[in-house]
DNA sequence: CGTCTCATTGACACCCTTCAAACGAAGTGG
DNA sequence: CCACTTCGTTTGAAGGGTGTCAATGAGACG
C-alpha cells in the first residue's frame, strides 16, 4: 500500500537520491480517504522538496498527513517571507485564481494528501451559488493578506509606500490620480511604520519624480514604471 | 493615543454629527439588493465612527456602497496594525468563528449594506457540506494570516518570538516540548527576522529563563505565562 | 485672525541588519 | 576510531534604517 520508502533512507543511496531531491519526483503511494469526503491521492516528499511554486496552475489542494510544509513567496533580490507552516491535518494549497500564488516546500520529509480542486469544485460550487461566492470573497482577502505579509515582513519604507500608492491606484477609478481616503496615521498603521517615515517617504518619492503631492490627501503617479520598480 | 472619535467633527457641525459620529449612532437607510443574492440593511456611519469591535459577536456581513472602511487590531500598548483598507464595492466581516477578531471602522463617512450572516450561511451551507467545510478553513487561514500581520507589522523580535514558540507550542500534541521541525531561516522568514535576530533572541529567551534550549531544535517551555507576557 | 488638527521636518537613539568569525553536530572517508 | 568536510547555529562588532521626541508648517473652521 504504501512505499516504505523514506526520502531519508533513498538519500543515503545516491543513484535514488538524484529523484528524491528534485520537484516532481515525489511517489505516489496509495489513495486516502479526506475529510472533506474526497478521494485524494497520497504523495511523498523529501526534505526541501517543491510541492508546488508560484504561478503554476492551482490543479490540487493538499492535507498533511505526515510532516511540516511552508508556503511562502520571494521577491526578486532573494528575500523570502513564509507565510505559514503547515503541520499534520492542515489543508493548504487554496487559491483564489487559477494559479498559485506562493510556492510549497516540505520542511521536513512528509507525506500529503493530493485532493483534485476540479472534484471540490464540482460538489462545493454547483449547489450553492451564494457559498460559492462567499469562498471566492474569502479566497481573495486571503491571497491580498498574504501579499500584505510580504509588505510587511521583507520590504523597506520606500517598497512599502510604493507598493500601497500603486495598490490604491489599482482600485479607484482614475488610476494617476489617487485621493487617498485615510490619513498618515491610517497609512501607518497599515504599512507597520510611524507618521514620521510615512511623511518623509512621501516627499522622498515627491523628491524622486516618481509621485507628486498636490496636497496631502492626493497623490498623482508621475512615473507608474518607476513607483513599480521602487515597491521592488 | 491614536485618532479620537470624531468629536472633533460633531463640535464643528452639531446637529448633522451628532447622529453621525456617535458609535451606534449610525442610521439604517433602506433595503438593497446584495450581489450576494441577498437583501441587506443600508446602513451610514460617519468618519471614524466604530462598525463593530473586536471580541463582538459576528451576526452581519458588509459590503461598503460608499466611503472606505479600515479592519484592525489593536495591542494593549495601543500599537495598531490596520489588515486591510475597504472601498465602494468590498466586502468585509468575514469570520471564521462566532466573534469578530478585528475592529471595523469608517475612515471617511460611508454607506454600507448589512447582511445577517444567519440569512447567509442558511443558503450556503446547508446543501453543500464540502463547501461549507472548505470556506471553514479558507476563513481560518485568513484568520491566522490577520494574525501573522499583526505580528509583522507591530512586533519587535523578542514578541515575535514568543509569539512563534506559543503557536508552535499550541498546536502540536505535548506543548511544553516544542520539537521545532523548521531551521533557524525558515523561522526568521517566517517573522521577518534575520537568523542571528532568531538566534540572539532565542538564547536571550533562554538567560530570561522563560525557555530552555537542550538542542536548537527542541524547545522546552519553561514559563508559560512569562512567555505570554513577552508576546505582548 | 486664532485655534485645532494633521502633516512635515529635524536631531538623535536604538533595534535590527550586515559582515565576519567561531562553534557544534552530522556525515564521509581513510 | 578519528580527521576532515559541510552545513547550520551562535556570537561579536559595526553600521544603517526606522522610531522617538520635539518643533514648525499648513489647512479647516469658527
Amino acid at each position: 500500500m504504501h512505499a516504505e520508502l523514506s526520502t531519508h533512507t533513498l538519500s543515503s543511496v545516491p543513484a535514488l537520491a538524484l529523484r528524491a531531491g528534485r520537484p516532481g519526483a515525489a511517489r505516489q503511494a496509495g489513495l486516502t480517504a479526506d475529510p472533506l469526503g474526497v478521494d485524494g491521492v497520497k504523495m511523498s516528499y523529501g526534505r526541501n522538496e517543491e510541492i508546488f511554486g508560484e504561478g503554476e496552475p492551482a490543479v490540487n489542494l493538499y492535507r498533511v498527513l505526515k510532516g511540516v510544509v511552508r508556503t511562502y513567496r520571494i521577491l526578486a533580490d532573494g528575500r523570502r517571507q513564509i507565510a505559514e507552516f503547515f503541520l499534520a491535518g492542515d489543508v493548504f494549497g487554496l487559491e483564489a485564481g487559477q494559479d498559485h500564488r506562493t510556492s510549497a516546500e516540505a520542511v521536513s520529509d512528509c507525506e500529503v494528501v493530493s485532493i483534485r480542486r476540479s472534484q471540490l469544485a464540482e460538489r462545493a460550487m454547483a449547489d450553492s451559488p451564494t457559498g460559492h461566492k462567499l469562498w471566492g470573497l474569502t479566497l481573495h482577502h486571503l491571497r491580498r493578506s498574504e501579499e500584505h505579509m510580504l509588505v510587511l515582513g521583507r520590504k523597506n519604507a520606500c517598497e512599502r509606500l510604493a507598493w500601497f500608492i500603486l495598490d490604491m491606484s489599482e482600485r479607484i477609478p482614475a488610476p494617476d490620480r489617487v485621493d487617498l481616503p485615510m490619513s498618515r496615521q491610517d497609512i501607518a498603521d497599515y504599512l507597520g511604520l510611524t507618521i514620521e517615515t510615512v511623511s518623509r517617504t512621501m516627499t522622498q518619492l515627491q523628491d524622486e519624480a516618481v509621485i507628486s503631492l498636490p496636497s496631502c490627501r492626493q497623490v498623482v503617479v508621475r512615473d507608474r514604471r518607476g513607483l513599480s520598480d521602487l515597491a521592488a
